[in-house]
DNA sequence: CCTAATGTTTCACCACATGAAACATGGTTA
DNA sequence: TAACCATGTTTCATGTGGTGAAACATTAGG
């Protein structure tokens, strides 16, 4: 072993036991033990240890475990003041009404981009997007705005994940990168989600940085690839004012 | 060691870590290391394990830590289906509208309790509670109702527990308890915050038991005892609708 | 009744978490 | 400039305490 670590096991594979709730909200022991690979008397310990300090209750019904009121109380206490998912709220709710679409914000987190802030359309057909849904860099209009403008060490490094799909054409793939960057939004039309179009730009901030993606989306039977052109400057725009508040 | 611990140390440390986070939103290596009486060492590779995983953030300008990202993660994954937090706020809401006061409800949590909703009067002067806040279970209008209406045996661990304050006569508190479970309110004055009126009562969830303390406070100004009184069956009311819905 | 799948506890082993101490860095003072 | 202090970081010997196999307990289903 070369490089030493300088982290602490079981609370590596505390957090990971934590984390399995983003995909399911309830889970059993062995289930948990499934998913991180470990023997089920090591995860009842750190269970015991996680329900002890209250980040986990068991169900009293199912037995099962569910995240706890202690996950809930940190989370108030995340610094909202500069939190883009509060702070760049009203300026997105100015833009639903404008447009008509539902609009969503993504931040790139290691190899998945996160919706952080979402507020949906009105319409009785619509796209309904969750907040804190963790999604893939590697399709949707957002993730082309997220990796097009990721510096090119980043890029890389997600090529080479083995996560990342092959790719049949890189060049294709970079060159439309770059067409993205020159443009300055991206669209995607039924890519993730069969049934759904959006367009997306980047929101830089005042140090020049991209710090997130702007999209708005909504059913291909109202948005043509027309539209998602014709919405882009609109898009742009609000980005730019947004921009400016973080 | 008669009873052996089937927890993990290191776990409960990291936990207690992050804790340590709902009273500081920013704090240093040293500053935590002094907050859980551990070497800073030890609290240096416990940081890096939680940073690795992303539960906190290293502040760019100040260098300090904060909660990160996968903390705001997990909390939009607790199950919202039966949180009362968002359950009972529109019933808040019309209580607030119906009193003109803050209303705020409150869980019992160990030995603390917990605001998990509030919704402020809208008067210009008046008592801003904040969501998130621990609170002690020995002052308030809301602790002696969640006291009042715990079991025996949970009253006997609180008062013995080394944080409870000395009773100066014992007997009264137990009679003032008994008060409040027969008139099914309680309230206080100036008790927890000086200038500050309350009256709570419990929601009785449909299996029969005390799931919540619902309050209504304001500024001694405008609330006289009196007041309080006549506010208690609107929140019984109010309480009663609650407790249908959990 | 047996079987299978849960969760729980025990226990011997030795990996690995631990804290002291040394080191590095930046900021403040004289 | 040096001396100082308060941060954060890394190293390392020590033995605690985390680990997983296995045994046990419990429940549900066939």
């Amino acid at each position: 072993m070369e490089d030493r670590k300088l982290t602490v096991r079981a609370v590596e594979r505390a957090l990971d036991i934590l984390m399995c709730f983003t995909r399911n909200s309830e889970l059993g022991l062995t289930e948990i033990a499934g998913q991180i690979h470990l023997h089920k008397s090591t995860v009842h310990r750190l269970m015991t240890t996680l329900e002890e300090r209250g980040f986990v209750i068991r169900d009293a019904a199912t037995e099962k475990y569910r995240l706890g009121l202690k996950v809930w109380e940190l989370s108030t206490h995340l610094s909202k003041s500069d939190d883009p998912a509060v702070l760049l709220l009203p300026a997105m709710e100015r833009l639903r009404d404008r447009l008509g679409e539902t609009v969503s914000l993504y931040l790139r987190d290691g190899k998945d981009r996160l919706r952080i802030q979402a507020v949906q359309s009105n319409q009785a057909i619509r796209r309904v997007a969750q907040v804190g849904a963790r999604l893939p860099l590697y399709v949707g209009a957002s993730s082309k705005v997220l990796v097009a403008f990721a510096t090119q060490e980043d890029q890389q490094e997600l090529f080479q994940d083995p996560e990342w799909p092959d790719m049949s054409d890189p060049d294709a793939y970079l060159q439309m990168l770059e067409e993205i960057r020159e443009r300055g939004y991206a669209t995607s039309f039924e890519e993730r989600e069969p049934g759904a179009a959006a367009v997306a730009v980047p929101i830089v901030n005042r140090s020049g940085v991209v710090a997130a993606a702007l999209s708005v989306s909504g059913p291909v039977g109202r948005i043509s690839t027309d539209t998602l052109h014709e919405f882009a400057p609109v898009l742009k725009e609000a980005a730019r004012e947004m921009g400016m508040m973080i």
